[in-house]
DNA sequence: ATAGAGACCTGTGTGC
DNA sequence: TGCACACAGGTCTCTA
């Protein structure tokens, strides 16, 4: 799935879409994707106003201006493409094309606007899900209540991480995936981050931290390269492998600005280093790292 | 509380 | 060609 630049790139656009647009009409072509969807969810979403798109960690919020918001979590699989209707002003996106990956028996959910664009969630594996929530009581809601800071913000500092990472045993890389902690980050960046701060994913979490829970060195290097990173990736448009593009249909750029992931025994990218770049399995995952340079 | 494994589901690529 | 297996951007739940 789309870690949270791909989200990103997804939600800039879909918001000139969405927002000021009524939903019209909802085809939900399926009762389930990893969840049943919301009772009487056609019903509820039919007639709104979507006010605005907005994020939270990966998942898109859509909010409605009767009083409830769309959550939507795109999973693995989980696409979005925009289809500008004809005589539509306000879309001015490409045509949605089948041929790119996505393959219509898995198109679960269609949206038609009042512009008359169509919006069209597919999800092959059906690991995402849509939910709806009072927008008043968003942030108490589960899908919320137990995520961590999000990683642009100025909430995570090295103080925080560490603080977090005080007396933990779990490797980085399983810290970093850990959502409670740090929301929005997944296996791609958090191998990108580790390259880029030297770090090995590996090491122990806790020794982000002194004992007194303040940060170490390795902490101040490693949170700037979290968001540079997702920076990075997000003016890149993302990263598309294999089914993740954009709303528009076209492609990511950033997976050719990989260091490390997916590229195994590819030679290590750093200047100087003549280490090559290997391949483990954490938290039942893929991590790429250099073993020479990650330390 | 924390860590690790398994589960959910479909598609694709590899090797025999 | 067919088949088995490994692996894929996530996260929830269960077990120690």
């Amino acid at each position: 799935m789309p870690e949270l630049p791909e989200v990103e790139t997804i939600r800039r656009g879909l918001a000139p879409v969405f927002e000021g647009a009524r939903i019209m009409r909802l085809d939900v072509r399926r009762p389930d994707l990893r969840y049943p969807f919301p009772e009487r969810f056609a019903q509820r979403v039919c007639g709104q106003v979507v006010n605005w798109v907005f994020r939270r960690a990966k998942y898109l919020l859509f909010e409605l201006d009767g009083g409830e918001t769309l959550i939507v979590h795109l999973g693995m699989s989980g696409r979005i493409s925009v289809l500008a209707g004809s005589g539509s002003a306000a879309v001015s996106f490409g045509d949605y094309v089948y041929d790119t990956g996505a393959l219509p028996q898995h198109d679960h959910v269609v949206f038609e606007l009042s512009t008359g664009a169509r919006v069209i969630y597919n999800d092959p594996r059906r690991f995402g899900f849509m939910l709806l929530a009072d927008t008043a009581q968003l942030s108490q809601h589960r899908a919320f209540a137990g995520l961590g800071v999000e990683p642009l913000s100025e909430v995570l500092s090295p103080e925080f991480l560490a603080a977090k990472a005080a007396g933990r045993s779990a490797d980085l890389k399983s810290f970093l995936l850990d959502q409670r902690i740090v929301a929005g980050l997944g296996n791609i960046y958090v191998s990108e981050a580790l390259f880029r701060s030297g770090l090995s994913p590996r090491r122990a979490a806790g020794t982000l931290a002194r004992l007194d829970g303040t940060p170490t060195e390795r902490a101040r290097r490693l949170v700037p390269e979290i968001k540079a990173v997702l920076n990075d990736a997000i003016a890149a448009g993302g990263s598309s492998l294999r089914d993740y593009r954009h709303a528009d249909g076209t492609s990511g750029r950033f997976q050719e600005a990989f260091a490390v992931y997916d590229r195994e025994g590819e030679p290590c990218a750093r200047r100087g280093c003549t280490g090559t770049v290997r391949r483990l399995v954490q938290a039942q995952r893929s991590t790429f790292f250099c073993g020479s340079c990650q330390r």
